[in-house]
DNA sequence: AAAGGCGTCAACCGCCCTCCA
DNA sequence: GTGGAGGGCGGTTGACGCCTT
């Protein structure tokens, strides 16, 4: 009531953003903030949709985010994140700081998926394929049992969501629904749960040296263009290439701090968008003088917005 | 060298929940 | 209390680039 729609949607510009569209929406909410995206087209001076400038913002132009591929460590992060929350994509990029959730649904779509069954896991499940291939009814089995016990570990809660896919794809049937409740109040697993948990109970069929470790480096060339090649693997921040921001919140944080505690606005942060909205040469110059961080980025990114690359 | 296939990922769509008038 | 807008979320699409034949 009282409140206007979202957009009519016509003579509203769909596709590709432009240079220019992204320019006008950064110089905006720069000086506005985030609010009210419905307003934001208008007074941006953009032909699009609240939602869509939300989305361009959000998934792409945010200065908080980490572009590139996925780290092996991110990588397993995900997998392991996925087997206990399911499809929740939202969640599991809560839990990887300068990830969004478009970005590892398609990388779980796109590698992850591929690389789980190409190690014979199945990427739904979590489960081995043969194990499932030859005895579907025990999956089912053992997810009656888990249902009847009481939830202890969120391991346990990832194989019921992931029977939860793999049988209704509606994610909003009561048994997920109480899952979801349910989950809430799990505590959320610490990084050695996680480094506990990966690649042991959940990937029985895999050999010791198929697992992605971690640490060293890899023969995998699946992943080879990784933003970073981890090389420690206790340290997570590290592994993460985040060393310019100061994260607040660490992997066992609730999952809204995850994004809220960066120093995004920043005097270099600013001084380098300042430089994108007002002379794109310098910005090339300032990359082409730029170090080795900023040489590791794939060359599509630097060449889309390669302001947003080894500068946050 | 050209054409078709394949992989990737940004963007869109539509549903759902929350908040507000 | 109710209805509608705002925003979040997951699924899907389509364009583009790379690879293979």
């Amino acid at each position: 009531m009282g409140r206007q729609p979202c957009c009519d949607k016509v003579g509203l510009k769909k596709g590709p953003w432009t240079a220019d569209e992204d320019k006008k929406l950064i110089n905006f909410i720069l000086t506005n903030g985030q609010c009210c995206w419905r307003t934001v087209p208008k007074l941006a001076g953009l032909l699009r949709c609240g939602k869509s400038c939300r989305l361009r913002w959000t998934n792409y132009l945010r200065p908080d985010l980490k572009r590139g591929l996925l780290s092996e460590y991110e990588e397993k992060m995900v997998i392991d994140l996925h087997a206990q929350l399911g499809n929740r994509w939202s969640k599991i990029a809560s839990h990887l700081p300068g990830r969004t959730d478009n970005e590892i649904k398609n990388h779980w779509n796109t590698h992850i998926k591929k690389k789980l069954k190409k190690m014979g896991i199945d990427p739904v499940t979590h489960k081995p394929l043969s194990e499932q291939t030859q005895n579907p009814a025990s999956q089912i089995n053992q997810v009656q049992i888990i249902q009847q016990q009481p939830v202890t570990t969120s391991l346990k809660i990832g194989h019921q969501n992931g029977e939860q896919e793999k049988t209704d794809t509606s994610h909003e049937s009561s048994s997920t629904l109480t899952e979801s409740k349910e989950e809430d109040k799990v505590e959320t697993p610490t990084l050695d749960d996680i480094m506990n948990s990966f690649c042991t109970d959940e990937v029985p069929l895999i050999e010791p040296d198929e697992i992605l470790l971690p640490s060293g480096p890899t023969p995998s060339s699946s992943s080879s263009s990784s933003s970073s090649s981890s090389s420690n693997s206790s340290n997570f921040l590290g592994d993460l290439e985040l060393p310019e921001f100061e994260w607040a919140c660490n992997y066992s944080d609730d999952n809204k701090s995850s994004s809220n505690s960066m120093g995004l606005w920043d005097d270099d942060f600013m001084s380098v968008w300042d430089l994108l909205l007002n002379d794109n040469d310098e910005v090339d110059r300032k990359i082409a003088d730029s170090g080795s961080a900023l040489k590791q980025c794939p060359k599509m990114a630097m060449d889309q917005e390669p302001w947003a690359y080894g500068f946050f």
